[in-house]
DNA sequence: ATAAATAAGTAAAACGTTTTACTATTCAAT
DNA sequence: ATTGAATAGTAAAACGTTTTACTTATTTAT
């Protein structure tokens, strides 16, 4: 069964191919067709089962209503709540998401942003790394609506929204202390992006600020991809090697892996050892002993990116970027 | 700065759109085009940065290199662990993945599949939901490949990746029985899919065979989008008011939510009730103590199910389908 | 009675490709 | 010298829409 076109159902209705257009888009009234002819072709439209081809109608129009996101990796919880909740919202606008991991490669972003933009999709919402800072300029200065989540890039004049990192990993730090804690560490990720380096930088804030000497020994970069057998070593080797009284992970796959290496340990959470995981997980409130968390407000960044990207697809000129920061809270466990 | 077309490549390089076409598609030895012009193009094109419109391909060719993948929810991570490889295989080959959740919600996705099927996707992964039969049969009909995967539909004579799941809980009351266990519950949904049936058909099988009788009482069927509170009450029920020494899940969502009513409770895991979830999750193997699992194989039924679905879209007759069904794993922990 | 305005609708160009069928030139073989 | 094949390339149609600019018939205002 060929599939159906306008012109199938031109014909079958009697009329021209631009009637049927300009019922299909609700401009029958402006263009003033008949009340009669509208009937005719709904009716026809309905029965028939007619669906525009969104293919030709893209080429033409040069909007395809699919907004693209990129974002790390798709099977992080973080990312898939984000894109869950993020396709919710613009499904109920009548646009669909693309999605694709980047898994933090530099080469497969830019490809992706090309696919995306070979695709003409109308907007983009990126969790960007570094090294995409040229792309992502050349689709601002294509006039396309970007928004960058969770991580911005400096230098980058764009909407943004994300949460209070520094904030969060300083509080996180103060309460280790407010607990008597000494010797705080610190796991996290070389991936060189803001919202990393602000984590950083609050842990090495709040320590000063509280007369403790940053030790680099207590901090743990751990590669991105490296095998997670690899990056278990390095944690048991902090864990053990120094008389670490408190960790904090970064992300939460970090918080996983160690609270996996600590399972084998003699180390008692709570007791010889305080933790704080970042962005909260199932994982975190079920085990034992609960796990406190970093949680970042998830359905208010997926709202705000989707009504901005919603804003500046509506919207014909040109509007001013934002950024807006939410605070992440600590769930004490 | 305008986007540049084929036409723009044609007129520097003083051929015509016809001759950077065959270039492009790597036909231009076949078409007898000399080496000097494709050199000359090949340097244009790559100096220009030219892209070709994907959108203007797909009109005219048809096809679009994606794969429209259909799921229940991409938050679950039984279905995002699964997207993520199979976007990562797909990707390799040189396909794109459009994903969207169907939130076991039957008219949002025939939506999707309408929506995919205007943007000409070339295939079709799907895990289904009853109400859908017609639907799918209708891409068979137009030819166009689908696999099912998770689950299948009866009836439906098409390609389908998925675990043997009345072994799997089959076994999984096997293993309670010969712990000594009598009472023994089944945590399930009400969705209606073999997948699910096939679960607790397993688990009535196991039952008989071992001299237990059936005891609806025994079995919850949860909604698939009640209030995870009305569901948390359910279970606790369950859970206290009858002398259940065991419970399957037959889903981890489900499991989830089990775990955190137990740790409400003063009942002890692995001591007054053994517990099997389904679908492996790290909260299971953080979980104190260890929650067994039934692990379906994620990486073989993504390569499963890339594999088919790469065979039918080079194929250019129609394939015999096949049913691909692997063993699920018991992780006892 | 006529000009102007409105109603009802259509023809054809355009979006950016791929592909079929064609032309023109050169070369090899008789 | 002529034919047939190979070489090198191109013109134009087609994919299925949207949209601009137009036509024709009817109504309204004077």
């Amino acid at each position: 069964m060929k599939t159906l076109s306008i012109k199938d159902i031109a014909v079958e209705a009697g009329v021209s191919i631009t009637t049927v257009s300009f019922i299909i888009n609700g401009k029958a009234r402006d263009k003033s067709i008949s009340e009669a002819v509208i009937k005719k072709v709904e009716k026809i439209i309905a029965e028939s089962g007619y669906k525009p081809n969104q293919i030709a109608r893209s080429l033409r129009t040069g909007n395809s209503n699919i907004i693209g996101l990129i974002i790390e990796d798709i099977s992080n919880s973080f990312f898939s709540r984000i894109a869950r909740l993020i396709e919710d919202k613009a499904y109920k606008k009548g646009y669909k998401i693309i999605y694709s991991s980047t898994e933090n490669n530099v080469e497969k972003a830019k490809e992706l942003i090309n696919m995306f933009k070979s695709r003409k999709v109308d907007g983009y919402i990126i969790s960007p790394i570094k090294g995409l800072e040229e792309d992502i300029q050349q689709l601002l200065t294509d006039s396309k609506p970007v928004i960058l989540f969770d991580r911005s890039l400096p230098g980058l004049d764009t909407n943004y929204v994300g949460a209070d990192h520094f904030k969060a990993t300083y509080e996180s730090v103060e309460s280790f202390i407010k607990q008597g804690r000494k010797k705080i560490s610190l796991v996290t990720t070389d991936i060189d992006v803001q919202q990393i380096t602000e984590r950083l930088d609050g842990y090495k804030k709040a320590l000063v600020d509280y007369g403790i000497t940053y030790d680099e020994n207590l901090v743990l970069k751990v590669y991105f991809n490296q095998e997670e057998s690899e990056t278990r070593a390095q944690m048991e080797k902090l864990f053990s090697n120094v008389e670490t009284d408190a960790v904090l992970f970064a992300t939460n796959y970090l918080a996983i892996s160690g609270l996996k290496v600590l399972k084998q340990t003699k180390i008692k959470i709570g007791k010889n050892l305080s933790v704080i995981a970042y962005d909260d997980h199932e994982v975190f409130e079920l085990h034992t002993p609960g796990i406190s968390a970093v949680q970042q407000p998830l359905e208010e960044i997926a709202e705000a990116i989707i009504q901005l990207i919603l804003r500046q697809l509506s919207s014909k000129t040109k509007l001013d970027n934002e950024q807006i920061v939410f605070s992440a809270k600590i769930i004490q466990r």
